[in-house]
DNA sequence: AAGTGGTCTAGACCACCCG
DNA sequence: GGGTGGTCTAGACCACTTT
């Protein structure tokens, strides 16, 4: 493991033991440097890593300012797992899996994963239920060429967890849109829907290291249960 | 100007510009290094804000790869004020000054920008007409103790734009939640409301670069318009 | 084996904040 | 003036990819 991702984890886990309280500053970078006996850039790599992940405010000439922490935030940016937010959200939380099969894929599937002619695709629905409520359902689509099988059990675990750990796929990045859709009948059908007439609709295409798509999501959220969060930073221009 | 930025920003014009072509390798980190008479640190930062920011991906062993570029996108991550989207968007777009006044907040402000109980705030509501129609409903609440001053010439240019340039303020961060509501009478009021029967609300707090929060925002969007797009990597754990 | 990006070091100077 | 974070350097070793 890298120095510098260990001190993060170390500072990630004392911050969230409140071991500093909030709004409170976190030794300097020149303190932790003989703390961790390591060099300062080193130090500063983890620190930033910290105030990226919206841990920390770093103020020049002052010092890191641990930042006040919300809870129950659906993040959209980075890429997480609905097994690994609903761990760390502690939700109640169960998976169904509706539908599991190889299909031909559409031109737009096509398109997006840059699939050869006779390529064919894994198609996944799960539906997820939150406090005994469908509230969720996830569409993927993943590339037989990278993923030669998956099986029910899979899906109703982690297709995440299968692919980094089993498979060791090198997950690299994501572009992800969110927009409001009418709910189709499919959604209606698997969901339970009360009287709702939008759906917000996460879509994503998920990326190797080498730059390869490999996998179409579209999950699919019923409007009153959810808020996305983002924490941006002003960028330099 | 920072060495590492006039790089980044060099470099994202030549991108732009078609300098090399997408699924092209940049020269590499030693390379560069010796182009821009500096060090590998330096390079490194440059390309580190570049990968962050989604116009290359880099590659152990191989390179730096430039990414094919999307249209159209509506950052999620970033701080921008509506007048730099519709202007980088190249969108024909109008905005009116529906409200301008100074108020006293109520609890859930008050706690929102942490202010004392005599303190008022600017109260900013402006409908943006694309194309058009009224499709976004802009609220701002902005603390009179940062912002001693605000005309409705300056909220139908940009606030932003007044906020960094004229005062010279240091924005810094943003916590934003996108949350799907009812709409209220107002929004049927002030914007083109055809029947939807919902809306889009992204709820954001602006802070400055000393961790103060100064600002609090709704911006209210009519379903059918809205589309936001995030670019995201897998963090290490 | 050679070239690439990833990590780490030790030191330097700067701009900023505060007592 | 002393401490803080921000930038920059020159050099080193490593893991990985390609030839």
């Amino acid at each position: 493991m890298q120095k510098y991702l260990t001190i993060y984890h170390d500072l990630v886990h004392k911050i969230q033991k409140k071991y500093w309280q909030e709004d409170e500053l976190l030794p300097s970078e020149n303190e932790l440097t003989k703390r961790y006996n390591t060099s300062r850039e080193t130090v500063r790599k983890a620190l930033n890593l910290l105030a990226q992940d919206g841990f920390i405010q770093k103020i020049r000439g002052k010092g890191s300012v641990v930042i006040k922490a919300e809870k129950l935030d659906f993040p959209v940016s980075g890429i997480r797992s609905f097994k690994e937010l609903a761990t760390s959200m502690k939700l109640n939380a169960e998976t169904s899996v509706e539908d599991l099969s190889l299909i031909d894929p559409d031109s737009h599937l096509q398109s997006k994963l840059q699939l050869s002619l006779d390529d064919k695709v894994w198609k996944v629905s799960r539906a997820r239920k939150i406090a005994n409520e469908k509230v969720i359902l996830d569409k993927d689509f993943l590339s037989e060429n990278i993923v030669p099988k998956l099986t029910e059990a899979i899906c109703k675990d982690s297709i995440y967890d299968y692919l980094e750990n089993e498979l060791g796929l090198p997950i690299s990045f994501a572009h992800k849109e969110i927009i409001v859709e009418e709910p189709t009948d499919e959604d209606r059908g698997l969901l339970d829907f009360e009287g709702f007439s939008n759906i917000v609709v996460i879509k994503s295409v998920v990326y190797l290291s080498d730059a390869t798509p490999f996998q179409y999501t579209e999950s699919r959220h019923r409007p009153d249960k959810f808020r996305f969060v983002d924490f941006a930073r002003r960028m330099p221009n």
